[in-house]
RNA sequence: GAGCCUGUAGCUCAGUCGGCUAGAGCACUUGACUUUUAAUCAAGGGGUCCUGGGUUCGAGCCCCAGCAGGCUCACCA
């Protein structure tokens, strides 16, 4: 094992510290009864509180002065000043915890607890007068020293995509403001169930490994099961078991999860995403419309105080009613052209006209999603719902009830990009097994994300289910949206990364 | 999958036309300093210049191949 001089010398003094018989990982709790934040909050010096705080974090750095020293504690809530002087951490003869200990063998990054009381230095900064000093844990790598000024300079960030993601504890260590994007996720979710809860429905799970990888187009990771000797699927949806509980009786279930898709990699897309699914009986995708803006309008309101978010240069306004467009309406409003009556041929052309690439297998929905994809979708800023799809894209959306050709079909575009799908879902069992089986014809022509026939759901149906709307929000990039990120790696604490060259013992 | 860019110390980065022993700041080591705050001052240590070939008297730099990463596009919900 190759190790730097850097680390030769934490581990050297690793073992003096054991020399001077103190454990550099004691076992015992270290009790804790202040925090940073709260006492750079709170601390009045005329009221005189915080005269015996316990803090615990990482040292981040220290200034030492000779007999006395500053240095900065950082603890989950961020960083505070240190006051140490040598003769109160060691009050008698004996100044061995301030000279070799404090001064030459702590590091920065050791975690260690402090007691002492709060005061404002000269140039008026809250400090922590301390008196005790224990070591909590010894950090036996260097930390990047990412180092602020008074104008919030910031110099030598550690800023490398691949060094932050990969070693996403660093990340968190010395960027803590990064912690802001996973806590916006953790509400929103949060706030989410709530307002699911609230409405009576149940959070529910269903299977991630399916025999059968239904519920939307993508391709799958597969899977072996041996006791069972067969192949199995990490779900790309979970469409059709949740689907199975409305047919069971339930009037409202929802599962926030983990979705698997064997596709390509980018800032938009990880290969496991989470998603956020409900589907509720005796209601439509119009009724869907009004659930979602209200819902979202409250999350935004509770996670970050407002409806009105920044993205980018841009500012988006969560506050409902949404506008609400059908797909031929978005297209007549951005190319001018009325395609409602156009056939296959004719929209063909429409594309060429408009320099879209089409091949002879498209047929008409596909050449609709191209021309909306190309002409529309960058548009669309302000929350709006895009409504009625043509029928050939959506095998398990109910048709129409006055449009032949399409479906009752929804989805939100947000600043360019769609974040929920929702249907009033197809529960005409006839009708969902045809649909099934033209996607195994587009299966045997080659369409690796044409859906599979899935008997047992078919059989749900037969028994059936009651009219129901359902929706899928994809929540990584909702919280984008929120916390006005450009990358998915930037909201998932966790990216999937190729394999490191070498990784050493 | 295609194009462009990048890879030099723990971190952030210089490195000229191919030419002295490869540099800076922070971090690290030694010393000074009892209210500093990007602490300061003095001295010092630290390098597989991504990897492998090639050209050359001589390569961090030029050429070829590979690896890793970033950005853009394509594909994909």
């Amino acid at each position: 094992m190759h190790l730097s001089e850097q680390e030769i010398i934490r581990r050297d003094n690793l073992q003096k510290i054991r020399e001077l018989g103190i454990d550099p990982y004691p076992a015992e709790k270290f009790a804790v009864n202040a925090h940073a934040a709260q006492i750079l909050a709170e601390f009045d010096a005329e009221a005189g509180n915080f005269q015996d705080a316990s803090l615990a974090g990482r040292l981040m750095m220290s200034r030492v002065m000779g007999k006395a020293s500053f240095a900065e504690l950082q603890d989950s809530t961020g960083r505070i000043q240190l006051y140490i002087a040598r003769d109160e951490i060691c009050p008698g003869e004996d100044k061995e915890l301030y000279n070799t200990v404090f001064k030459k063998l702590l590091d920065i990054g050791d975690f260690i607890g402090v007691k002492g009381h709060v005061f404002t230095t000269r140039t008026g900064e809250t400090t922590v007068h301390v008196t005790e000093l224990k070591l909590l844990s010894k950090s036996l790598r260097p930390l990047p020293v990412v180092k602020r000024d008074d104008e919030g300079h910031v110099f030598d960030a550690f800023t490398d995509p691949e060094l932050r993601y990969r070693q996403r504890y660093v990340d968190l260590t010395v960027n803590p403001e990064i912690k802001q994007i996973f806590l916006t996720r953790s509400r929103l979710i949060t706030s989410m169930r709530r307002y699911f809860d609230e409405q009576g429905w149940l959070e529910v799970e269903t299977p991630i490994l399916q025999p059968i990888h239904g519920g939307a187009a993508a391709r799958p990771f597969k899977t072996h099961h041996n006791t069972l000797d067969m192949p199995l699927y990490l779900r790309i949806a979970n469409e059709l078991y949740l689907k199975r509980l409305i047919v069971g009786g339930f009037d409202g279930v929802y599962e926030f999860g983990k979705m698997f898709r064997n596709e390509g990699m980018d800032r938009t897309h990880n290969p496991e995403f989470t998603s956020m699914e409900i589907y509720v009986a005796y209601k439509d995708y119009v009724w869907m419309m009004e659930m979602v803006e209200e819902c979202l309008e409250r999350v935004t309101r509770e996670v970050t105080g407002g409806t009105v978010v920044q993205v980018g240069d841009r500012e988006i306004d969560f506050a409902g009613p949404y506008e609400r467009l059908t797909m031929f309406e978005a297209i007549e409003r951005h190319t001018g052209v009325d395609i409602s009556g156009m056939d296959e041929e004719a929209l063909r052309d429409l594309c060429k006209k408009f320099h879209i690439e089409v091949d002879k297998t498209m047929g008409k929905g596909k050449l609709i999603d191209e021309l909306f994809g190309e002409k529309v979708e960058d548009h669309l800023i302000q929350p709006t719902y895009i409504t009625d799809y043509p029928i050939e894209m959506t095998p398990l959306a109910k048709k129409h009830r006055s449009s032949e050709g399409l479906v009752e079909r929804f989805e939100l575009f947000v600043n360019g990009k769609e974040i929920a799908n929702a249907y009033s879902e197809l529960n005409d069992p006839i009708d969902q097994r045809q649909r099934f089986e033209d996607q195994l014809k587009l299966k045997e022509r080659g369409d690796e994300e044409a859906m599979e026939l899935d008997e047992d759901f078919l059989r749900a149906l037969e028994y059936g289910m009651p009219p129901t709307s359902g929706l899928g929000i994809g929540i990584d990039r909702l919280t984008m949206m929120l916390t006005n990120q450009l990358s998915i790696q930037e909201v998932l604490f966790f990216p999937q990364m190729k394999p490191e060259r070498k990784m050493e013992p």
